[in-house]
DNA sequence: ATGGTTGTATAACAA
C-alpha cells in the first residue's frame, strides 16, 4: 500500500504534474490539498481512466481537498460535521481497504497575532477534539497533508531565524503535540530522525529549493497499529524541481497493509 | 531591499 500527499496549489494548473507523477509512481492513495476548485468543476475523468476513484471536497478559488484512490472510498465525511467551521473546504476522510484516511489542509495563519492566526490555533484545536470524538488509536488510521507547520528545528532551513513566525511557532508546537497525543507516529521522522529534507519552498524566494530555504510541513501520521507496518518513507523533491511545480512536493509513505 | 511568484472571484487576496 503506498499512499501519498500533495498539495497541488490548484489541481487544473498541476494536471500535467499529477498525472504524470501518478504514471511514474502508482499510488494506491493520494490525498490533495489547495484544490482550488467546486466539485463539479474538478477534473474526474483523467483520473477515473486511470482506475482511480474520487472523494472530493472543494470550494471556489481557494481551499479543497481530495482523496484519489484505488480501492473504492467508504462512509465520506467532509469537513467537521458542526457549524463551527461552514465555509471553508479543508478535511475529507475515507475509509479505503480497511484503513480510515484522513486528509486535511491546516489553515496557513497568515500572520501570528491576525485574524486567520486566530483560527489556525482553533482549527487545530477542533481536529485534535475531532480525533478524540470519531475515533481511538488503535484504529488503523492515517492522518495526512499540509499541516502547514514545521514542528522541529530540523524541520526547517533555519529554525532560529523562523522561530516564532508563522509555521514554526510554540503555539503551533503545543496544539500539534496535542494532537499527536491521541497517538499519532510522524512516519517520516519515525524512520529518519536526523534527515534534514523539506516538502515546500515558498515561490517568493527566488531559487529557493536550489539554496535550501525550506520547510516540512507536509506529514503522513500514523496510529499503532500501523507504525509497524510502515517500510519507507520518502520525500519526493525531484518532482518539485520540474516545469510548473506547485510550492509543495509529495511525501510517499509504504505500508504492508 | 517590506521586494520577490503563482493562482484565482482578473483585483485584490491568499499562500
Amino acid at each position: 500500500m503506498k499512499i501519498a500527499t500533495y498539495n497541488a496549489a490548484s489541481v487544473r494548473a498541476r494536471m500535467p504534474r499529477l498525472l504524470e507523477w501518478i504514471d511514474e509512481n502508482e499510488p494506491d492513495i493520494l490525498c490533495i490539498q489547495e484544490t482550488k476548485v467546486e466539485d463539479d468543476k474538478f477534473p474526474r475523468d483523467e483520473f477515473e481512466q486511470r482506475g482511480y476513484h474520487l472523494a472530493l471536497h472543494g470550494q471556489k478559488a481557494w481551499n479543497g481537498v481530495a482523496i484519489v484512490s484505488v480501492e473504492p472510498p467508504e462512509d465520506v465525511v467532509s469537513g467537521f460535521m458542526d457549524d463551527l467551521f461552514p465555509t471553508d473546504a479543508r478535511i475529507i476522510s475515507a475509509s479505503i481497504a480497511g484503513l480510515r484516511v484522513i486528509n486535511t489542509y491546516v489553515p496557513n495563519g497568515n500572520s501570528v497575532g491576525s485574524d486567520k492566526w486566530t483560527y489556525k490555533m482553533r482549527w487545530l484545536d477542533r481536529f485534535a477534539h475531532l480525533l478524540r470524538e470519531r475515533h481511538t488509536p488503535d484504529e488503523p488510521l492515517v492522518w495526512l497533508g499540509d499541516i502547514n507547520i514545521a514542528p522541529k528545528p530540523i524541520d526547517v532551513f533555519d529554525s532560529a531565524k523562523v522561530l516564532g513566525g508563522v509555521g514554526h511557532h510554540p503555539d503551533e508546537f503545543v496544539r500539534l503535540d496535542r494532537i499527536l497525543e491521541f497517538g499519532l507516529t510522524d512516519a517520516f521522522r519515525h524512520l529518519h530522525p536526523d534527515a534534514k529534507e523539506f516538502s515546500y519552498w515558498d515561490f517568493v524566494q527566488p531559487r529557493a529549493v536550489a539554496r535550501g530555504i525550506g520547510w516540512r510541513i507536509d506529514h503522513i501520521y500514523l496510529t499503532e497499529p500501523l507504525v509497524g507496518c510502515l517500510s519507507s518513507c520518502r520525500i519526493d523533491l525531484e518532482a518539485r524541481q520540474r516545469e510548473k511545480p506547485s510550492d509543495h512536493t509529495f511525501v510517499i509513505a509504504e505500508l504492508d497493509w
